[in-house]
DNA sequence: TATGAATGAGGCTTCATTCAT
DNA sequence: TATGAATGAAGCCTCATTCAT
């Protein structure tokens, strides 16, 4: 139907509109109103796509998370070198980013590193992340991949942390993304963790 | 004087109030009622000392965040072995946090990971840190202590994110702080970096 | 549109409330809750049409002092005897107070008189007038109507004021303008100025 | 005694302070502190000397007023032509503000033309400068001296209207004071309203 | 669906004044 | 007389949300 056409067009509309928005100015800065006219409608409009500003962020928080989760998920099934699992997730993160960096510095400031506001509604998803990447570092383990004397948790944490270190940094210019070679970043990503600073 | 010894210093009891409020609640969450309640005095005191809430916040991060900065300046000019060197440093941070856990919580939380609001400002503070850490590596590259095919900014922002992460994993409850051992917690931390999770 | 029509223009009548609060309790002691609750609206409502309170002021003075300029610069214009001209002026003033002596006391006591506060924003504004009245008078100069050797400027302002202290000595009571014939104080007042005190 | 000269001194070092400040930035805009600043002594102080803010200006007000009052009257006591009797008050009043500008912008803005505030606190001392002034017109009046239909209180609202008109004029620049003959423009003033307008 | 007028709670900040020393 | 720390009332403005059309 043209009219469902339509309402999917304007709430998509309203999404994006609110990514540009709440990556330009930051959440809490951002009125309503920014994001319709943004998105080039009438504010009451977003009241009837969502039931509050709060649900844009999680809209968007959910929708790229729930990815984020799958590819983990999918990546641990799909079995292979642990240390290319690894290799994978932050492959996929970084790709988001490159992809969609406006989306990841919303989600990474707004909700990730948020853990106030935000942060604490959706910490059960991040959780879940976190845990995603444990059991890769377990199964790593138990495979004799990695050094077993290292809490799988707390290397997920390390390896999380890393990642998104890095993302925070191109986001804010503290490491210039314009120099960056994507590509490369991910392998010494994985490198670093995975084989050490130190020269074998 | 022994009257100004004597008499309780309001300022320093707004300042440890706040942190208290804002761990608790949050920056954003927290009146300066809130921090006048807490600190047991009248409202207008906090105008008194401070120009604004957020020059409350300012002062609690600058006046810990220095400390830091000179830990990691003092450490390198110290010299020893580069590894104990990064040692040193997730030793100060992790030991900050074991000392005064509320603190850490604010400066992670609202300043260094809200980047959108107080860590713009404080950028170049935050900056300084993630040099120091990198001149580091940088001298463990010369000295052949460290590989020397890892940019020593990227291998900084991989080593304090990782530390921050395992902060904000306990702070929040991620990673069980109760049953942490912050020492070996140390340990492994400089180990999975200079090391790598892959066994040698 | 009857809809339009039919709906009570809550911006016209906020404006109309703000002039009996700031005329009854001047500029400074009215609250904007006070303008809200004297036009029956909600507080924010104010926000909604003006900018600020400051805005609110503004639009009335503007409102009502674009008149004046018109009616100096139509009155000039239409020509007739200098004497008279000026006499249109006076008239259009004390016709001013006797139709709205709120607004016209509002515009006075808060704008024209108030050149610390508002008068200093609307002083271009209000010299258009001064110079309105300066420029009869110069044209009556060079007709031979006025006498040559008081500066134009000057005999404004001694015009403009004259009339002013009169309206602010009824606002005040200070000549009780219940008793008051506002007619024939017109013509005294341009008896005095054309005339002068002294018997001819 | 020393402690006594001390005393006067500072109390008139505020007073000074004061005029200047409010001179500067207007009544409602100093602060206590701008004006102790100002005097260079503490804010408390300004409480040692004067019950309030408010008393500062009053105070200024009151000192400056009493001298115009008497001046009216001695005037008038004096005798001599009823013109010259206008002719001195204008005087006194035109250098008044030459001999200390800033104090008669005080006056002016904040007491005499602020008849929403100072105004009304002072009105009856206020009109008590009207009533001199009426006085004068009415005894020229009965001495054939001034036409006898003119209502005494409006001609003399009339005249001083004029003359704080022309202050004001001054004061905010709107007739260049740098380039004002201060003594001609007094003879202009009477003439403007003894003789007329009009060429005799 | 779509609009934007209307609502009103919430919070920061200012600053006159008091008071202990 | 002199200081400035301490108090707290007061008010502007923002903006998420509701609702009539």
């Amino acid at each position: 139907m043209a009219s469902k056409a339509t309402t999917v067009d304007k709430r998509r509309q309203i999404l994006d509109a609110a990514v540009r928005v709440f990556a330009r100015q930051g959440f809490h800065a951002t009125r309503v109103s920014d994001i319709a006219d943004e998105a080039g409608v009438a504010y009451g409009l977003v009241y009837h796509y969502f039931r509050s500003k709060d649900e844009v962020l999680n809209e968007l928080f959910v929708e790229r998370w729930s990815l984020l989760l799958s590819a983990i998920e999918e990546t641990d099934r799909a079995g292979g070198p642990h240390r290319d699992r690894l290799a994978a997730v932050a492959s996929f993160i970084v790709d988001s980013y490159r992809h969609d960096p406006e989306l990841m510095k919303v989600i990474i400031v707004e909700v990730t590193r948020a853990a106030n506001s935000f942060g604490r509604t959706h910490l059960a998803e991040i959780r879940r992340a976190y845990e995603g990447i444990a059991k890769i570092v377990a199964d790593g383990q138990e495979a004799g991949a990695f050094r077993g004397d290292i809490a799988p948790l707390f290397a997920s944490m390390t390896f999380y942390g890393a990642v998104e270190q890095l993302l925070s940094g191109w986001i804010f210019d503290v490491i210039p993304a314009s120099e960056t070679n994507f590509d490369q970043a991910k392998d010494l990503l994985v490198t670093t963790i995975c084989d050490g600073l130190e020269p074998r």
